[in-house]
RNA sequence: GCCCGGAUGGCGAAACUGGUAGACGCAAGGGACUUAAAAUCCCUCACCCUCACGGGUAUCCCGGUUCGAUUCCGGGUCCGGGCACCA
């Protein structure tokens, strides 16, 4: 039996069976181990499990089992983020409901993850769509309501005009709905939100308690959170009452504000429209086109003057108020002091309109060519100011050209290239003349304060979280309208409020929407007729909690105190496209389940790894309209040069030449997608589970490559006969460390290595490919290793067994059968102790150290590794290259690091 | 447009704290075994010059710090992720 080969397709399935059949991956509470909870990013059910998914799970799934056998007690969930717009999109395609789709593909998914062999706990799987869920986020919501934690305002939604529809920032291309191709419109409605904004400063802080997530996240959520701080001005408007608040980071630039920008949606705006058709004009103009702030900042910074004139706090001059399409309603006051000198887009757009541009913040040189000449600053800076205090001057005592000129060049700087928007020392300011930034604010701020017009302000770049949508496939956001009563909370027992499943869906129109039945109720205030909210929550609202429920299957609430055995997650796995909002959110759910006495804990996860991307090439033919045919890379033969360059590629089908279009993420539209199952079925779970962790780090896009599978799977083919070979023989002593000759000697040092090695790239450098090619290496050195004396044997007993244990994580299939082949009734595999490095085996004799000539390598040397410095000198100066090289030159210097290197400096 | 990453042989990558650039795998070339093929095994493999010994060059580009830079600093190019209604 054991010279047989490996059938991964006959004995995953069976392995796999046992494991459910035992429950051997269900996880308790009552374990005198420590804790270690691992979470990958739970899936949406799209249909099949795609490549990202593979890595993504199999990522975690080493670390489960890896740190079982460290002696964790481990939880390792899966479930399914399962409401969404693509049920919406299959429904409208397939003519089905979206929840027998979605249903139907959870359906298919686990058996594919099953199929996988991933160690998890699927005695705590749920669906998101199941009342039994999304029934604690609605009681959670009503409470955060009657909390004052949720509020209703208008906000801006992408609109179809016709199909009568919002759109998501996804289905507007080109600033057209992708079904009717309208052009779409800017429209307002009532929506949801949550206010994370109360939470921006502990969701800032919490960030640097959290060392064992990437810097990239971290500076990410930083820059998203976007904590400034500076001054809030107020504006007076001529005939207004109210004045007009703007909010800036830049108060030392208030001297040379020229304009305000305030945007389309500004009530100001809006009013001054009224009395304007060409500015009603303009506005309605710039409701085209769609919400992203991607889209905004890329279009043409266009504006038009209200008519409206503002009244400078400080100078008292009047200023124009513009309405600017670059000004977003949703960010501060939707108002902007435009300072053109010092903002680049302000610049810009004084440029474009003709505005007046005003310099208020010079370079410190410049001050220095004023001082020069002894200029006083109050006299003003400015050419004209400049050439007025001069003029008085006699010319023949000072030069006064050369500081003129470095006066002149700044300020046509600013006039005609840029703004110039760092920090300086302020002139044309009057009063503030000579002050840095900081004596700037102060004494604005002072001033502001004192009189009612402005005060010091930390502003966000963070919104609050708008959770309404306005669409069918979500959970029902549990709010009744009543006529008299307005918004009201459902009450709690009365909750889950349940969406419908069994539904026509025709793809425009929501079915609760449409049914007038199922928004029909009664207030539960005042008994009398109401109707139901029936938009649904954000999809993220899902998935900001799950991680928590894991912990608590089947409780009679949110979670209960199950969750603080589990929590926190003690390393979270998903892709880095989430490393911003769905992280955001998943922070702030948990302070709020915190605050509502739920987790003890601050944050979720205690450490994040976010992988990249799958990518595969691409492949096209050309069509006679333009178009791209895209090909599948599993239909395409490559072509190589005797160098083995790429020249070209053909269709397999017909053998005409096919276009190479590059490696891309995988992607249904450029058809490169590469099916899992099937290479699963090809080459067996543990050879695809294995190349996804060795083809590329973690962290980085992650290359398919069909060879790339086949040298995984020759791999294993040659471990299996090499545990084979050596079990025919039943017969295996243990090794005895004083009795190994060298050759014995060194093949254990490089076993213990190699633990070493596998367990420090497993544990803490996250090195699943260096631990991989480790384990290669080793593998090829013992089956160089011939030795079949009795020592022999035992040593290379030791480094089979040790190997098996060693791959178990990433390839467990085949590892429990050669651990059964090894001797090992065992099927547990994971609770078997993880390898040990033995100290004294990895004790070396000598060390090769580099000797360099001026950073160059000439030669190497093998020493005592206790040799000293001057003996590793000596000998490296000594060396017939070193000799040669240095004939005609004087050693200046000698740079010897033990262990690496000898450096010669010499000329 | 803004924020965050990345770039190393023909290809995926390695070099962990500034110390021998290219481990491991793929592809390719040569050979062994075989009637043959597959499978397997062995050898070669950054580029250029050289019969060879050996030498020169090389980690996206330009510049800097250092005895020494893939690694640190400044400036750029290209590619990717995110930008609040894709998940």
């Amino acid at each position: 039996m054991t010279s047989e080969r490996y059938n991964a397709r006959e004995s995953e399935p069976r392995w796999q069976r046992q494991w459910d059949d035992k429950a051997i991956f269900a996880s308790k509470n009552d374990d005198v181990r420590p804790k270690y909870y691992v979470l990958e990013m739970f899936p949406y059910p799209s249909g099949r499990i795609h490549i990202g998914h593979v890595r993504n799970y199999t990522l975690g799934d080493v670390l489960a089992r890896f740190m079982r056998a460290k002696g964790f007690n481990v939880l390792h969930p899966m479930g399914w983020d399962a409401f969404g717009l693509p049920a919406e999109n299959a429904a409208i395609k397939n003519h089905t409901a979206p929840a027998k789709w979605t249903y139907a593909n959870i359906d298919h998914m686990r058996s594919q993850l099953k199929s996988l062999g991933y160690a998890i706990d699927w005695t705590r799987e749920f669906a998101t769509c199941k009342p039994d869920y999304y029934r604690w986020e609605q009681l959670m919501f009503t409470r955060l309501l009657k909390k004052g934690m949720a509020y209703r305002k208008n906000a801006v939604v992408n609109w179809d005009p016709i199909d009568q529809t919002v759109l998501a920032n996804e289905q507007v291309v080109d600033g057209r709905g992708w079904r009717s191709g309208a052009i779409v419109e800017k429209r307002e409605i009532p929506q949801w939100f949550l206010k994370i904004t109360d939470y921006a400063q502990e969701l800032l802080d919490g960030l640097d308690t959290l060392p064992g997530w990437p810097d990239a996240v971290k500076t990410m959520q930083r820059n998203w959170l976007g904590r400034s701080e500076g001054l809030e001005i107020q504006f007076a408007v001529a005939g207004e009452s109210e004045p007009l608040g703007v909010f800036t980071t830049r108060p030392d630039t208030l001297m040379g504000v020229t304009f305000l920008s305030i945007a389309a949606e500004h009530p100001l705006a809006l009013q001054a429209a009224q009395g304007s058709e060409k500015l009603a004009a303009f506005i309605a103009e710039l409701r085209h086109g769609g919400v992203s702030e991607a889209e905004l900042e890329t279009q043409d910074k266009r504006g038009m003057d209200t008519g409206l004139r503002a009244i400078h706090p400080v100078s008292g001059e009047p200023i124009p108020v513009w309405v600017a399409n670059f000004v977003l309603m949703g960010y501060g006051t939707g108002a902007v002091m435009a300072v053109p000198a010092h903002d680049q887009r302000d610049w810009e757009f004084a440029q474009k309109y003709s505005l007046p541009i005003k310099m208020v913040i010079v370079d410190p040189s410049v001050i220095d060519a004023l001082n020069e000449i002894e200029h006083d600053l109050s006299q003003g800076v400015g050419i004209d100011p400049m050439r007025a205090a001069l003029r008085g001057r006699d010319s023949n005592a000072q030069d006064i050209s050369a500081p003129l000129r470095v006066v002149e060049a700044f300020e046509r700087r600013i006039l005609e290239d840029a703004a110039w928007t760092p920090r300086g020392v302020l002139v044309n300011s009057g009063e503030y003349d000579g002050m840095d930034f900081s004596q700037a604010l102060d004494a604005l701020a002072t001033r502001f304060e004192r009189d009612g017009s402005g005060s010091r302000r930390v502003n966000w770049r963070l919104r609050d979280w708008g959770v309404s949508r306005q669409r069918y496939w979500g959970c029902p956001i549990p709010v009744i309208y009543c006529p008299k009563c307005e918004a009201v909370p459902v009450p709690e027992d009365q909750l889950p409020v349940v969406l419908p499943e069994d539904v026509a869906f025709s793809g425009v129109q929501s079915p609760i929407k449409a049914d007038p039945e199922w928004r029909k109720t009664t207030c539960p205030q005042c008994g009398g007729p109401a109707e139901r909210e029936t938009d649904t929550f954000d999809t993220f609202m899902e998935s900001s909690w799950y991680y928590a429920r894991y912990t608590s299957p089947g409780a009679n609430a949110q979670v209960d105190e199950r969750a603080n055995y589990w929590l926190p997650v003690d390393q979270y796995v998903g892709g880095i496209e989430h490393a911003i909002m769905h992280l955001l959110y998943f922070r702030f759910y948990h302070k709020l389940l915190r605050d509502a006495g739920m987790v003890h804990s601050d944050e979720p996860a205690q450490n994040l790894l976010c992988q990249g991307m799958v990518i595969a090439e691409t492949f096209y033919r050309d069509n006679a309209d333009g178009s791209k045919d895209w090909i599948n890379p599993a239909a395409v033969e490559i072509q190589r040069d005797d160098k083995a360059r790429v020249i070209g590629a053909t269709l397999k089908a017909d053998g005409q030449s096919v276009q190479i279009g590059g490696t891309e993420k995988m992607s249904k539209s450029k058809n490169n997608g590469i099916d899992p199952q099937t290479m699963v079925n090809k080459y067996g779970a543990d050879t695809v589970r294995l190349f996804s962790m060795f083809a590329a780090p973690p962290e980085q896009s992650l290359e398919w490559s069909e060879a790339g599978v086949e040298g995984m799977a020759r791999f294993l083919k040659r471990l299996w006969r090499e545990v084979a070979t050596h079990a025919a023989n039943p017969d295996h002593p243990v090794t005895d460390p004083s009795a190994l000759d060298a050759g014995q000697k060194t093949l254990r040092r490089q076993l213990h290595e190699t633990i070493q090695k596998v367990s420090d790239d497993f544990g803490r450098r996250h090195a699943f490919n260096t631990a991989i090619a480790a384990l290669m290496e080793f593998l090829n050195a013992l089956g160089k290793f011939s030795d079949q004396g009795e020592q022999g044997r035992a040593v290379r007993h030791e480094a089979l067994e040790a190997m098996v244990l060693l791959l178990n994580p990433v390839v467990p299939h085949i590892s429990h059968a050669l651990w059964q082949v090894l001797g090992h009734p065992q099927t547990v595999l994971e609770d078997q102790p993880w390898p040990q490095a033995d100290s004294a085996a990895l004790l070396r004799d000598s060390v090769t150290l580099a000797v360099q000539i001026n950073g160059k390598l000439r030669a190497t040397i093998e020493l005592a590794a206790n040799a000293s410095k001057e003996e590793a000198e000596a000998l490296a100066r000594a060396q017939p290259q070193v000799l040669h090289f240095l004939q005609d030159m004087t050693i200046r210097k000698v740079i010897v690091v033990p262990g690496k290197i000898v450096n010669i400096v010499a000329g």
